[in-house]
DNA sequence: AGTGAATGAATGAATTATTCACTCATATTC
DNA sequence: GAATATGAGTGAATAATTCATTCATTCACT
């Protein structure tokens, strides 16, 4: 195998990585069917096969993925710039955003029932409330600062992120008519309007 | 058949129901399989169909009365005693009561892409955004009175109502270490904090 | 002409809705 | 109060269906 072609089979992949997330996303592990990714990467039915096993192991590679990625995301909360304000927006910016498919794919992983081994052993390390600490503390500072509502800031951590995932799950599935509130929206749930 | 065993007969029909119901909204249409509902009704897997011709026909049963019950809901919102904060507050707690089956099961319905013809019939006559005109209405007065916070009264009932469907789905399948906030916390969305 | 990529119809292993032969408790009849 | 009838209830067996996976074939390119 040349180079070239070595780098065309990487990009199909990746085509097809790409689509299956999405898809994933939004049908969630079981409701999900190779021939609805191969229809979303605009391939045959037949054709992931020359590039992945199984299923299971296109959905292994995804989590895989999708756990780097959600770390990335926490690690960040904590060292963002701006006000409590500032930095809570953008926490809800961040859930918020339309191609946000990596963290819904690991909310579907987490509500599913039976996952392949590979996808288990790697979800162990994988704490969805990382965030939780570091957002508390901003809270914290907020409520210092007077820009933050009173009450304890775990709880208020705890309840500002729920709605948010919510929200995101709701956006996954996008049903005729509802329309999502921007972070502009969703800070009004800590801040104290001036 | 005698009186007594056909209230029997209407007693169980009633227990599968209810069965159903919690089922379907806890898992989906797919999802749900025959033999949850019958571990859930606490009967054997056989005993359903000596009540129901199918499991389509038990959806479309539940359906029906879940439109009712949705509709009787809405209508409710417009005669709601007290001041506009009380109101948006009633209707937070509503939709996030716990066991709030039926509008879940009606948001299943909608999502879904394939449900029983009749199922699909019976849908044309529900609209979920029904509440918004009344929604819309409360906030008005809302605004009057000093109560909320300034914005396009249709915008904000959509945007709210979004926010409270969100938590409500997510309430459906319970995950791990999430806990959702209450109603007190969701009505800061509209509400001035004095 | 030879090579690997790509197709999409065919396969067959699960999965699961539905049926049915049977049991058992209770009601009815004499 | 014994004999019989009724129909609710069971759960293993059956029948459909679904869908991941395979593979014979075509295509594109050199």
């Amino acid at each position: 195998m040349t180079i070239d072609s070595e780098q065309i089979r990487d990009e199909r992949r990746e085509q097809i990585k790409k689509a299956a997330l999405k898809v994933f996303a939004q049908h969630g592990l079981i409701g999900t069917k190779m021939s609805m990714i191969a229809k979303e990467a605009k391939i045959s039915d037949g054709l992931s096969y020359r590039y992945f096993k199984s299923k299971d192991e296109i959905l292994t590679e995804l989590v895989k993925s999708s756990i780097d990625g959600a770390n990335e995301a926490f690690a960040l909360v904590g060292t963002m710039p701006g006000t409590p304000t500032d930095r809570i927006r953008m926490i809800a910016q961040e859930i918020l955003q339309e191609d946000n498919h990596a963290f819904i794919l690991m909310q579907q992983v987490m509500v599913a029932r039976d996952v392949p081994d590979e996808v288990a052993r790697l979800m162990e390390d994988y704490d969805p409330l990382a965030m939780l600490g570091a957002l508390a503390t901003i809270i914290e500072e907020g409520q210092r600062t007077g820009e933050f509502i009173d009450g304890d800031p775990r709880e208020l951590s705890m309840w500002y992120l729920t709605t948010l995932v919510g929200l995101m799950n709701l956006h996954a599935v996008e049903i005729e008519g509802y329309r999502r509130p921007g972070p502009d929206f969703m800070i009004r749930l800590l801040v104290k309007p001036i």
